[in-house]
DNA sequence: TGGGGTCCT
DNA sequence: AGGACCC
């Protein structure tokens, strides 16, 4: 297979300074509550971390511009462009978040072009490539390299975004092998050098899939390479993972990822949610179960499709000084009173009014009303 | 630490 | 319903 892996560069800062042209070449956070969720690289260059407290942003880099990034639309809508270019050179795109996508594009290399394509952009570990694999796949990979250009051509021109790409055999290298040459550069990764690639991660927990959860199984057992994780016998990782992740993980170690580029559909879930200092009394909590309700019921309507559940989401300051998050979930019928297979609409006041009831209901089976209780986070997704 | 999502148990 | 993972 050929495979593209396409992110956009500090999705969030492009976004703000596209709409706002003014920002460009300052140094630019994102904050959303305490937290810069994201900088441009103006501002990494000064000291700025992503998921940094503004508090220690602006001790780091006092001139730092602040973007608010709490409401995602725009970052939506901007997403929502690059998923149609990207879709008109394949049917087959997986979006990740807003900001990454794959694209598989195997069915579109020439079988036996007339001319042998060059690589466009970067190859990972230049010097020691010029093996050509014997079954092909080093010109395949070459000609994917000169579509990601085009992809990346035609996002800078209609858009005016910058972005990476990495073009591998399989999911995991190339958007491993992507992430080597940034911002808007592009790497093609050869398959003899994947074991090399893998092992330049040096850490396991830097294999997408291995989050911090299995890492620290992992430091259990004593395993803290990329290469120790390769070499571990796996009766051993089966009895502290389980069969089917020990395998998984196991081959991702060796850089083999036989996952599929899963086309995205629509969403199976749409929600809203917000974090706050506290709130104490139900009056507050209905107050902002109606304003998160306006925000999500926004992407409901532009979906389309009539919800049957609502989850509701709740975060309680725990006596124990940290948070727990819970939610509890129910059905709902929006049908009544209106032909059940008319459009939706806005939301009615009847409407509204069941929803809010309903979430009411749920609020009250995760509170107990009789004791103090502080929440810093309520969320809806239907 | 934020405001989203997916899939598995 | 929660927990793991991703951004």
């Amino acid at each position: 297979r050929v495979i593209i892996h396409i992110d956009i560069d500090c999705f969030y800062a492009q976004v703000e300074t596209i709409l706002n042209p003014s920002l460009c070449g300052k140094p630019l956070g994102i904050k959303q509550k305490n937290i810069v969720v994201t900088c441009n690289y103006e501002a990494r260059a000064l000291g700025v971390e992503k998921l940094m407290s503004i508090k220690t942003a602006l001790e780091k880099c006092p001139s730092l511009v602040l973007a608010n990034g709490e409401d995602l639309k725009k970052y939506r809508d901007m997403s929502e462009k690059i998923y149609q270019i990207l879709q008109s050179f394949s049917p087959f795109v997986e979006k990740l978040g807003l900001d990454e996508n794959f694209i598989d594009i195997s069915h579109k290399i020439n079988k036996s072009p007339e001319i042998k394509p060059e690589v466009s952009g970067h190859i990972f570990e230049e010097k020691n490539s010029d093996e050509t694999c014997a079954c092909g796949c080093t010109d395949r990979l070459k000609e994917g390299s000169i579509i990601a250009q085009e992809m990346r051509n035609q996002l800078k021109s209609e858009l005016g975004i910058t972005s990476c790409a990495g073009i591998a055999c399989n999911k995991l290298l190339a958007k491993l092998v992507g992430a080597t040459h940034k911002p808007n550069q592009q790497t093609t990764l050869f398959s003899a050098s994947s074991l090399n690639l893998m092992k330049s991660l040096k850490h396991p927990r830097n294999i997408p899939g291995i989050g911090s959860a299995m890492n620290r199984k992992l430091e259990v057992l004593g395993i803290d390479t990329i290469e120790k994780l390769q070499a571990t016998d796996l009766f051993k990782l089966i009895e502290a993972l389980g069969v089917k992740t020990a395998n998984q993980i196991q081959q991702l170690s060796f850089g083999i990822d036989d996952s599929h580029v899963k086309i995205t559909d629509r969403p199976k879930s749409i929600g809203a949610e917000d974090g706050f200092p506290t709130i104490k009394s139900e009056t507050e909590v209905r107050k902002k179960l109606k304003c998160l309700l306006d925000r999500v019921w926004e992407l409901v309507e532009k979906d389309g499709r009539r919800p049957s559940q609502v989850k509701l989401t709740v975060r309680k300051l725990h006596a124990t000084n940290h948070s727990v998050r819970e939610t509890r979930q129910t059905a709902i019928d929006l049908t009544t009173g209106v032909p059940s297979n008319a459009p939706l609409g806005p939301l009615s006041e009847n409407q509204e009014k069941k929803v809010i009831t309903t979430l009411m209901n749920l609020f009250e089976k995760v509170v107990n009303c009789d004791e103090s209780w502080q929440v810093t986070l309520l969320g809806i997704s239907f």
